[in-house]
DNA sequence: TAGAACATGTAAGACGTTACATGATTCA
DNA sequence: TGAATCATGTAACGTCTTACATGTTCTA
C-alpha cells in the first residue's frame, strides 16, 4: 500500500479534485503521507496516462477551477489486486525511544522532564484525535460492513496512542521510584 | 531523532565501524532506518569533518581493515542537544490499514483472509520479537538505569505487537459474526 | 490590510533504498 | 564450488519535504 494505491482508494470512495486529496491525506493519521502537492499531482498525472484514473474540469464562480478526478475500471482492477496482497507489518518509527535509548549521559531529573514532555505530546495527540473522531462528518459510509472497519481503524490508532500513553505512565512512576535500582 | 542522531547515540556506547552499526541498526526494531551503507559511510565522513566523530584503521590479518569510529567531546556535546530537544509522537505507517480502509470493493471472505494474513504477520514478527529479545547479548548495559530503559524500550515494541494481535483478534471475530449487521 | 481558503502546479534538495564494485576468508 | 561474513565505498534511482509561483475571494 503505497501513496499511489492509497489514492486510487480514494478515489474509489469519491470523485475528488487533487485539492482534495491534500486536504483528506494531511488530516488523517491512517493515510500517515504529508499529503505534499509535488506527490499528489504528479501521481495523478501518471494514473491519468495509465487511464486508471479521469478527470473532468469543473467551472466555479468566483473559485479557480477544479479537476475533479474518477477512478476507471481499469483502476478499479488495479487497487483490486493491491487490496489482496499480503498485508506488511507496521513500520514503527518511534523517534522518542531511539532519544530515550542514549540518555545514559545525561541526569534522572533530565529523563523525567523527557518523560513528561512525551506523556503530554501523546496526552494531546490522543485527545485531539477523540475529538477529530466525533466530528469528522465524511468518512466512508456506504454500508454497514464499511462502517464499522472504519470504526475498526479509528479504534486501533486511539489503542496504539493509549498504550503509549499507559507505557510512558508506568514508566514515570518506576523510573521514580528508582525501581531500576532492585534486582 | 534522525539517523545522525542515532549514530552519535550508538557510538557514545562503543566504538564502532560503520559494517558494525550498520548490523545493529538492520537488526533492530528501535533503529528502525534500513541500515545501508549509502547513508551510514556518508554520515560518518560528515561527522567526521564536523570533529564530532574521531577515528583510527584497525589492520586485521585475513580480514579487510576496519576504520573504527569514537565520538569526541564536541559529538558528546551535539548528542547531549539532540537528546534534550522535545520528544516527537510516534509516526505509525500502518500500511495494512490504509489497505483495509478500502476493501468495500472484496467480499467477506476475501477480508477475513487479510485479517488472518495479518494476524500471521503480526504473531511472527512478535514471536521473532521476544525470541531475539531472550538471546541479544550486546545491549548497553553501563548502569541499572540504563538495563532498566532499554528493557522499558524492548517492553514498548511488545507491548504494541500485542495490542496489534489483540485489536485483530477482536476484529476477526466481531466479523466474522457479523457484529458490523447490529446497529 | 493581512492572512487563510481555494486550486494547480514546479524547483530544489534531503532522505532512503537497491544494487553494484572489490576482495579475502570461511563454511557447507 | 558457491554462498555467507567481513569491510568500505559508489551509482542510480525513488520517495518525500519545503518552498516558491500565481491568482481570486472571503474573513478578521
Amino acid at each position: 500500500m503505497d501513496l499511489r494505491s492509497a489514492i486510487l482508494g480514494l478515489l474509489s470512495w469519491k470523485q475528488s479534485s487533487g485539492y482534495d486529496l491534500k486536504q483528506i491525506i494531511s488530516d488523517s493519521d491512517v493515510f500517515y503521507w504529508s499529503g505534499n502537492n509535488n506527490q499528489i499531482y504528479k501521481i495523478l498525472l501518471e494514473l491519468q496516462k495509465e487511464e486508471l484514473v479521469s478527470h473532468q474540469v469543473q467551472l466555479q464562480e468566483s473559485l479557480p477551477a477544479k479537476k475533479v478526478y474518477s477512478i476507471t475500471e481499469k483502476g478499479l482492477s488495479e487497487l483490486r489486486q493491491s487490496l489482496l496482497a499480503t498485508p506488511e507489518i507496521p513500520e514503527l518509527h518511534k523517534n522518542f525511544l531511539v532519544q530515550l535509548a542514549w540518555t545514559e549521559i545525561l541526569s534522572d531529573k533530565e529523563i523525567l522532564t523527557l518523560l513528561k514532555k512525551y506523556e503530554d505530546e501523546i496526552s494531546d495527540r490522543l485527545r485531539m484525535y477523540q475529538h477529530q473522531s466525533a466530528r469528522s462528518g465524511s468518512i466512508p459510509e456506504r454500508s454497514k460492513r464499511e462502517k464499522y472497519l472504519w470504526k475498526r481503524i479509528a479504534d486501533n490508532f486511539i489503542n496504539t496512542y493509549q498504550a503509549e500513553l499507559d507505557w510512558v505512565h508506568q514508566t514515570q512512576r518506576e523510573f521514580s521510584e528508582g525501581k531500576f535500582e532492585d534486582k
